[in-house]
DNA sequence: ACCTGAACACCGTTCAAGT
DNA sequence: ACCTGAACACCGTTCAAGT
């Protein structure tokens, strides 16, 4: 058994991280495995399949942290126990942390995105757009809803292939352009950062006035 | 003269909507113009230009309908005499005003992309990710903000992306799969614009409670 | 200014054949 | 089961040369 399935997305992963997403083609990732492009069909049906099999690979693992039951589990400070009283709401502080806890779920789904090179192309274009994807969208949908999971994650990935789009802008400035004006380039990283949290405020806010 | 820039773009976007985008190659294009396609090269410097070219023309005539200064003009109803009561706020009813005329706008930017097959694709990839590309960005941002503009923006492109993409399974579905569940066809496309406006509210309540 | 013809360095995918 | 070798039908882009 020379290689297997999982080989063969960890070689994927390899290229697009160093290549980059438009460089990420069949025949280079079977020369990252030393065997023939043929070789490769043998793990995987197609190129789209390979990319959704790398998209759930750069995302597994998100969310560890994260209560998975702020509203109805023991899980978070306010828990159970406030149910008889206020009536249809599920009780304002379970409210409060299932927010909380969807925050952090997206910026965790961001930093894991942003963690290898146009790892937000590949995540927004394998999983966003077939349904209840992601186990990540199954989560939101708990925490806020189904509507705003969906508002949430658009957004997040958006802005993921945003901020990446900018960087890669960014390096290749500074590649080929002038001395680099210093404030420009170290500001921006955290300028992103700053932004996508703003943007999360807004749908956040919007989820808490429903 | 045989062909002017312009005659590219409009082949490329005959052919971006018969064929798709997987199919709008430069060698189509030139096909389509009834040229060879080295000849393409003398009106475009390459085909990642000739996207960007196409999208603007997509997004063309956005919100010719909607009022382009509702907080500080004289166009919507609630105009501008309202300001010196309510100190640090321009006026609640202009607030309102500008975010039911930024609600037009996405609404005509997402139907913009819709009208021509992988429309949205070639928008947000195009111009989504430079900031301030658009004029629609421009405008959105005059209406509530730079960072409610980017988040409406980044909702909007990823939304109409998830239907394009729900709706071509559909077809695809449709072509190849069995007799077709009526109810299944029929409510997909009025479900996708009803969820659409759910997310959009979302993100004015939480503009509205900032 | 606008286009042709030919070439270069690539693609994804299939398929018989090997071990 | 896993891989090779060869082929098929494509790509984007460049460049000399034509009119």
């Amino acid at each position: 058994m020379r290689n297997s399935r999982s080989d063969v997305v960890s070689a994927a992963l390899r290229v697009l991280d160093t290549q980059g997403l438009e460089n990420c083609s069949m025949r280079r990732v079977a020369t990252e495995l030393g065997v023939q492009p043929s070789a490769l069909y043998h793990h995987v049906r197609d190129k789209q399949t390979l990319l959704a099999l790398m998209a759930d690979e750069i995302v597994s693992g998100i969310g560890a942290g994260v209560a998975l039951d702020v509203g109805t589990g023991a899980g978070a400070g306010a828990g159970t126990g406030t149910g008889a009283g206020t009536g249809t709401e599920a009780g304002a502080a379970g409210e409060t942390g299932a927010r909380e806890a969807a925050r952090l779920l997206c910026r965790d789904l961001r930093e894991a995105m942003l963690a290898v090179r146009d790892g937000a192309d590949v995540v927004a274009t394998a999983s966003a757009f077939r349904l209840g994807a992601s186990s990540v969208e199954t989560r939101l949908g708990a925490l806020v809803g189904d509507d705003g999971a969906r508002t949430l994650l658009l957004y997040t990935f958006g802005h993921a292939q945003s901020t990446q789009t900018h960087r890669q802008a960014a390096e290749f400035g500074a590649l080929t352009g002038g001395a680099g004006d210093p404030a420009e380039g170290a500001g921006a990283a955290g300028d992103l950062d700053a932004s996508f949290d703003r943007g999360l405020d807004i749908i956040l806010a919007g989820l808490a006035a429903s």
